[in-house]
Order: structure tokens, then sequence, then C-alpha cells
DNA sequence: AATGAATGAGCCTTCATTCAT
DNA sequence: TATGAATGAAGGCTCATTCAT
């Protein structure tokens, strides 16, 4: 005997607006880091979702909310993968490499997202308020990363860690750019980056 | 005798082309770094220069052209103010700190045209191609600049140096714009860099 | 026998049509009043009658036929509540002051509902055709009224009155329109344009 | 011997600035005659006046801004055109006898337009803030055309000015707008509407 | 009867570029 | 060489209306 109205797994248009929101949110990613943000156009968006595009209005207020919302997905996904893959617990060369590790293989199986979403905000939109740039706030976790490290005993060098924290995030974010770029292995960047930042924070 | 090369302050009519060209390469320095690309229209550029709009075509094929000039000029500028600064026979922690002080004295001197000279390609034109982003040579550069220490015998570390050249712009380029960004001193900028880069290179 | 015309109160759950009907006329005449038709959308409508957008196309074709009912159902309330007021075997100058009293007295009760009603049709729809503006209707209504009093021997000038029944209603309409917005009082309104309209009437 | 080189009443598509504004205002006042605001698109009037719609935008900074001028215009006409038929020193009956003709003769002229140029303020926009409706306007400007009669003496009755203002424009509005409506002579209009005015202004 | 997600024609406006002067 | 009026493709967004539920 069949359930004849059993419509799982159909394939009509649908109707159900949590649905929509993902489609909406998938291709946006999608067309958001293979185009950039002023190459796509919500139309596109709605298009490559399969909707209409006034159906783009419905879930976002304008294009610039749409990248956010991309923005603050990505950043948070990037913290769950990396939560889920370090141990606190472990010692910085350890930690490092854990960490460094998460975020290129995050990068690997989301490939571009980081580097759009990394989109400075004055190409977004001169006038709009983005609380602050993802750049910056990775930064600043670092900052704090290594303050930890600091008061562990760990790391004794007398820095200005918000300085260092940003020059950390910033050789990271260039060095994983230009290395897969180039079609480097990811052991490889994570392995030469975890012991230029072991050595530059280690004393002795 | 008379002086032929010597065009400036002549009596001649027309024919001061170069000039024009130099007052738009000034205006479209200005609007680029305050306003950024998108928002900057070659109007724009034509009338902050005192010029009609026709004649930013005659100097320029397009707006990507002129942006693209302005950055290799910027490159230019820095290099050369780098060169005029440091003094190749130094030991490396001089080197570098004189490096640093050059670019972020250029940096000061010229606000935001560092920044904006590196924008991304993609923000410019989705389908141009760049012969190869700023940021990248700049990252090239610095490899190179490490393997004449490693040459010299003042690195001993085992690096893949295409990827440490990469990460350590990426560390000056977001350190450097932080560190303006949050009312650091320049010298406080210089000097934890450039510890944090030479005990990174430094093999004890 | 059984009552099949009375379904007001009755107990069955589903069949309140007129009920969702008098939401919306009632919220439809708030918007229209406080928009104007334009910036009003039939989602707008029926979201103040706390219904959903859908339910809107459930008592109206489109949006033009709910707007020219607004104007039907103010056109029959005004009438009502003149009627109400006036009698009709009074001197000329006693029936206007009456009737201009309930005219500015329903507008004041219904604030700003006759300026809207008589929103010109070219506004609602350039292809469309309102049967005939609500303006030209009530100054024939004043010629009417008129002429009956010249067949009763109280005006005795030789007008064409179908324009003077709508220089009556012009009057009337555009002194109560600034009269009111200016903050004067309804007497004084009434005071004045009844003297003005009895002496132009009134045969020495 | 033939100038080849003399343009003057040339077909050629013109470059001159002022030339498109005019055409672009004629334009305008068509189709906003014909059409009403919201039915027209600077598109339109672009195309009617044999310009690319771009150009629009050269001229008026948004549609608004172009109604706005073409009501301006309107007024600026009419009263032109009324300052140039009406002698001020004449009595009062002749007085508004010829300003009566020289409205109608002008709304004669350029059907409609006094019609769109009136069309309220809530129409156009509701964000917006045009100084004073021209009906408003035009009733202060009757207001005091009779405190001036009061002054020569010539109208003795104790009304208040401001509200009789607007109830004489409002007269003149509707009677003028339904009389050519249904197709009377402007004379048969100007003669009741005089008649109408003197007696309710004269003092006995 | 009621709902509200979905739709897409259509609106206003911008801007890189051209070309007659 | 220099000008700036003119252009129209293209963009972001709205809204009256439909229809599956």
């Amino acid at each position: 005997m069949v359930h004849t109205d059993l419509p799982s797994e159909d394939q009509r248009p649908a109707r159900r607006k949590p649905e929509s929101l993902a489609k909406l949110k998938k291709a946006a990613r999608k067309l958001f880091v293979e185009r950039g943000y002023h190459a796509t156009r919500p139309q596109d968006i709605a298009r490559e979702a399969g909707l209409g595009h006034g159906t783009f209005y419905l879930h976002f207020p304008d294009k610039r909310a749409c990248f956010l919302s991309f923005v603050e997905d990505a950043r948070q996904e990037l913290d769950e993968h990396i939560r889920a893959r370090v141990d606190q617990g472990q010692p910085l060369q350890t930690l490092i490499a854990n960490t460094l590790a998460g975020i290129f293989e995050y990068s690997q199986n989301h490939p571009g997202v980081l580097n759009a979403a990394m989109t400075d905000e004055i190409v977004i939109d001169a006038e709009g308020v983005q609380a602050t740039p993802l750049l910056q706030r990775w930064g600043a976790d670092w900052a704090e990363f290594v303050r930890a490290a600091v008061a562990r005993g760990e790391v004794s060098v007398d820095y200005d860690l918000d300085i260092i924290g940003q020059a950390i995030l910033g050789a990271i974010h260039q060095a994983g750019s230009e290395g897969f770029r180039s079609g480097r292995k990811r052991e490889d960047v994570v392995n030469n980056l975890t012991r230029f930042l072991v050595r530059a924070l280690k004393n002795k």
C-alpha cells in the first residue's frame, strides 16, 4: 500500500519559506564567491535558487543584507569547524597547527568562501556600517588566543598583542590565499605557517 | 644655446597634455582612496582635476585602466621610497626594521593609498585580468628578500619561502592597516612587527 | 418557518465573510485617508484588517474596486448624515446653513474622508472610467437643490444652474478644506459660507 | 557664394542644453496633462521630447522635480496672462469678469494644464514638501484681491476673507472644470460666475 | 473562507562612454 | 586638445495579483 499524498522528496516548486531562504543563501554564496559582490545581482541569486526575483526581497531587505548574512554564516561555520577540531588543553604548537589545519580544511571544503566573505566593507557600500570587518575580528581573536598562551606561560615575549594578533591573521590569510592559488598542499602550508608562528611567539 | 628639453613655462599656446594627465592622476588617486573604485566615476575624476569629462578618455581608454595606472604608480613610488631608505648591506634585523619603517612612512605620507591600491582585482572587473595582484607581487618580493638572507647565511630555517614571503607580506599589511586604524604610533608597529618577523626567521 | 436571511450571531463556525469585508473596508478607509491611493497597498489594507493578503481578493476584484467602494460608502454616509439633519421645508438660508453644518460635521467626525474620496479619477487609473466623479455628482445635487428653491420662489436669479451648482460645491469644498486646515472653527466656516452663498443666490 | 557651414534652421539632433530643457518641459506638460503624474514615466517624457532617457536626469534631479517645475511654469504663465489682461483700476464687476475671462481663456488655450497642475501634493509624494498647494495659493490671492476691494469701499460685507478667498477660488475651479467638461461656452461660464461672485460680495 | 509565499512586469535612476563642436 | 550634452544598457527594488495549501 502506498501513500499517494506523501510529498516528501517531491520536485514541486515547494512553498515553504525556510526552504526558499536556504536556497537563496546557497545561491548567494555560490555567486558571491564566483563573481564577487558587484557582479552578482539579486536577480541572479534568485534565478540560481530557482525562484522569482521578487522572492529575494521576501527574505532580505536588500542586496547588502544578503551579503552580510553570507559573511556572518561563513564566520559561524568556520568558528564551529575550528571549535570541533581543536582541544584547548594542548601545547601551543599543537594548538596552532590544529587551528590552521581547521581553517585550511574549511577553506578547501568551501573554496573561495573565506576570501569572498572578507571583502572589505568599503566595497559593499560606502555608507553602510558593517559592525567590524571580518579580518579585524579574527585578528582580535588571535590576539586573545595569544594572550591566553601568555597567561599559561607558553609565550613570554613582550609584544603589543593587538598588533601581533592582526599580524598573525594577516600572515595566515595571505599565505593561505596564495598558497592554494599556487597549488600547494595543505599540509605544507599548515606546516610552514605553524613553524613560522611558533618561532615568532616562543621566547628563545 | 637653446633648451629644447625644457617645455615648462613655454610660450606656445596648446600642447600640455602631460599636465592634464598629471591632474587626472592626482584626482584619481584622491578619489579612489577616499571613495573606492566603484563609488568613483570618471566624471568625478575629471571634475576634481578641473577638466571636462571627455578629457578623461583622452588619457585613459577606460576607468579600469585609470585605476590600474594608479596602482602601478603607487607600487613604483613605494619601491623607490624603500630603495632610497634601505641599504642592502645591513644585518637582517636592521634591514627588516628599515624596510618596515619605509613602508609605514610612505603609508603615513600617503594615507589610504596602499590599501586602495591593493583592492582585489575581482572588485574591479570580474572579467578583467590584472597581471598579478599587488599583494601577491609584494609577497614574492619578500620571498626574494628572505632568500637573499638565507644565501648570506643570516636565516637558516627550512621554510618554503614562497609561502613565508606571502605570510610576511600578509602580517605587515594587516598589522599595518589595523595598527594605524586603531591610532597606534608608527614606531610601535614597526618595532613589534620587526621583532615578530626576526624571531620567526632567525633560527635561534 | 425558518429565517434564511438572519445570519447575524449564528453559531456555525465558519461563514463570517461579511465580518471580514467590514474589517477590510474600515482598514481601507483608514489607509486611503492617511496615505492616499497610491501609497496604500492591498497588502497593507489586509494587514491593517488583521487578515491575510489573499483575503483582500476574496472581497474585492482589485485595488481600484476597493477604492471605489470606499468612495461610494462615504457618499452614502454623507447623504444620510445630511438627510437626517436637514428639514426640506425650511427657508433657503436655514436650509443652506443646516446642510453646510451637516457636511462639516461629518467632515469633522470623519477627518480626511471627504478629501480622500474626492481624489480625481485620473489619479486612480488612467484607463479606468469612474462613473461620475464625486465632485461632479455633488455639484449636480446642488444644482437640483437650487432649482427646487427657484421653483419655490426663494431664488429668482437667472443663473445657468448647472454651472452654479458646481460653483457652490467648489466653494464649499475648497473653503472647507482650507478652513479646517488652517484651524478655523466649524461655525465660522459655516457662517461665512452660508452668508456668501445666500447673498449670491438671493436676488437682492 | 553660399556658406555651407551655416547651421541655422538645421534639423540635426542639436546639442544645446536649453533646447533640450525646453523640449523636455513641453513633453512633460503634454504627458502630465494627458495621463497624470503617476502614469507618466521620465522615460516617456524623454522619448516624447525625442531624447534619450538619461537626458531627463541632466535637467531634473527626479520626476517629482520635473512635475513641480511644470506646476510652477503653469502658475507663472497664468499669472502673466491675467496681469496682461486686467487693469486694476476698474470697478469690481469688470475686474472679476476680466480676471475670469483671463483664467478661462488660458484654460482653453492650454487645455487640462490648470487641472493637472493642481494635482494635490499627496498624489505626488507623501514625503515631499511642496511649499503650498497651488489651489491654496490662488485662494490666498483671491483673498487679497477682495481685501483690496474692501479697502476701496467696493465691498462692505463682513467676511472672514481667508475663507471667502478659498471659496471663490473653489467656485471658479469647479465651475470651470465642469463647465468646460460639459461643453459650455466660455462667455456663459464667465458670465454666470461673475454675477454669482459679484452678488456674493456686493453688500446690497 | 482564509492564507501568505511566490511572481515578474515595470518603475526610477545611475553611469561608463561617445561624439559633435 | 578639450569639452560636456547625450545616450541607453543595466541595476536595485516595489507591488498588484495569483494560487497551492
